[in-house]
DNA sequence: CTGAAAGCGCTAACAG
DNA sequence: CTGTTAGCGCTTTCAG
């Protein structure tokens, strides 16, 4: 069992005290430079590291970021994670990263666990199971304990802290702008969000779409494991020609169940996804998507919490909008010239 | 701002000592029951929570995993993660998630990044560089002080640590076969992982299965990037009736591929992957893939690095293997009967 | 049964 | 310019 090399090794190494070895790794101007130059290459050669640990507890800066997210899997989590890591490397800190999937007991046990290893900062994106139940103890005893918080995508407006969206009312209303465009007349939502932050915004973009253009709310909130077989029984006894969903593997499934029913995509009927994933890119039709930035928002969403971290006095919670992007592909026709 | 509570200010609170606290919530047999009430009932109103860098400190212990993974866009990581979060959760033990992005540099750094945090254990998927480089010293400082580390997937046997694989050989073997018992006489290996150990192994089942089968190998290497070109310039000069690939995107790049070159999928030319994620499944046709249980390496994974970290005695190392599963699909024709 | 004290590795105020 | 000291929050002997 080899010893990391503490502080204190190498000043007995250099017959120096603790702190003076301290101070010249530190490059504080209190040390000569011939002892800096002696302390540091002994450092080198003992390949000192210090302990994050007893620094933080120290200084109670820890350099790291907890952030729990609902899931993984889906394409745009991963996404926002790898734009998080990006940016906190990128300033030196690292993530802790959870995940809560999508259960109210598991994000508490998570926002325990981060603030019991003292991240500087917590970023979340709720969990369904939160936000349905609106439970909101677990965030607010962080913000009472001054834990900057930053929420993105998934959030609740009632806590006070930073957050970072897309913006999900236009995202939904341009899907049914330009399916409108591309000729249909009866367009409906696919939703498996409805009860999240994001489902709700969607599901108001659409309805203001729709009422702009005078034509009929078809709402169908569904399930992923049962959207096949709604949308086929939907199919039996109304008029479609579009669909909006609320994410990538509602329009495939959606697709799927059309190509069942019948219905060639997009000739028969159009079809729009939100998130620009591997799927989207590559299933046959290609589907057009409304593109999350998810990246973007990952970074800055860090941004957002290094500055509360790093600013002394407390700002004022800001709420960011970052715009989506439709991509235009295959699953929808071609806009109709006038 | 609100302190957090700590242990001096429950023992002012009670007019005790801090140790006596200590004890009192550790239920030490030290302490009388009726102390232990008041202590308990204290701490939980003062909603007291450990400072687990203070802990760590003391006991070298910090109940915390590093893991660094080469890209979490990869489903096959992404559920890996998904497993070990959940093993880990299940034993108290948080995860701190690094991601190289396929660079030695990037995945020096959060080695580094770990050590200093002191996590318990390092679990690692090696980097494309570093497997093509070969350079292991980073690895080799962790096994040095005594850090457990364990490795999975894209694995170096030199390290002289636990592992944990999927048995790639046999998984392409598998897939050769079945092509082979579905009719197909040409069958290719389509790999964008040609050098990564997994690849390599993936290589030679397939090359085994070739020659069992008395057929010549053709072995394409290429990248995503130029993976229908390749295949398109391949189809011009060779016969081809079967493709097994290393990834499901490759697979369903070149299935795409294929297309654009009419040849229909499975009835001119069978199409196996590697990862059974969202794309095989929902794609049309179906992929058959080979299945590779990444929750289950997750889990495992954690397993015997929990293990290593609590059991006082050096192990041997050991190697995991995982077996894969062909899931059959619409991507080949079915079974011909004799 | 309870408390005093040392120490984990580090930083920083204060002496020298 | 260098060293001594105290203390971050906790665990753990060792006394009482």
């Amino acid at each position: 069992m080899a010893h990391k090399t503490t502080l204190k090794a190498i000043a007995e190494h250099l017959n120096l005290s603790i702190s003076t070895v301290s101070k010249a790794l530190a490059d504080s101007p209190e040390i000569s430079d011939s002892t800096k130059l002696v302390v540091k290459t002994a450092a080198r050669q003992l390949k000192y590291r210090p302990n994050a640990m007893a620094r933080g507890l120290k200084s109670s800066r820890t350099k790291t970021l907890g952030v729990v997210i609902p899931n993984i899997m889906h394409n745009f989590f991963a996404k926002v994670i790898v734009g998080m890591e990006e940016e906190a490397a990128k300033n030196g800190y690292s993530l802790v990263t959870c995940i809560s999937n999508e259960s109210l007991q598991k994000e508490k046990q998570s926002i325990n666990m981060l603030s019991d290893v003292s991240v500087d900062a917590i970023i979340i994106s709720l969990s369904s199971e939160t936000q349905q139940t609106e439970e909101l103890e677990h965030l607010n005893d962080i913000l009472y304990f001054d834990i900057p918080l930053v929420q993105f995508d998934r959030i609740h407006e009632n806590l006070n802290s930073h957050s970072v969206v897309i913006n999900d009312f236009k995202g939904a209303y341009d899907s049914v702008m330009h399916l409108h465009k591309t000729g249909c007349k009866n367009i409906a939502l696919l939703s498996i969000l409805s009860d999240t932050s994001v489902g709700k915004k969607r599901a108001q973009g659409y309805e203001a779409a729709i009422q702009e253009l005078g034509a009929d709310s078809k709402i169908i909130n569904t399930k992923l494991e049962h959207l096949e077989k709604d949308l086929s029984d939907f199919l039996e006894e109304n008029e479609l020609d579009g669909i909006v969903t609320t994410d990538e593997s509602s329009a495939i499934y959606a697709m799927n169940a059309l190509r069942l029913n019948k219905r060639a995509v997009p000739e028969d009927v159009g079809v729009i996804g939100f998130t620009d994933g591997a799927l989207a890119r590559n299933y046959f039709p290609a589907l057009t998507t409304v593109k999350q930035q998810a990246e973007i928002i990952g970074k800055r969403t860090i941004q957002l919490a290094i500055e509360s971290i790093e600013s002394k006095t407390k700002l004022e919670p800001v709420q960011e909008v970052i715009e989506t992007e439709l991509v235009i592909r295959n699953s929808t026709s071609p806009v109709q010239q006038k």
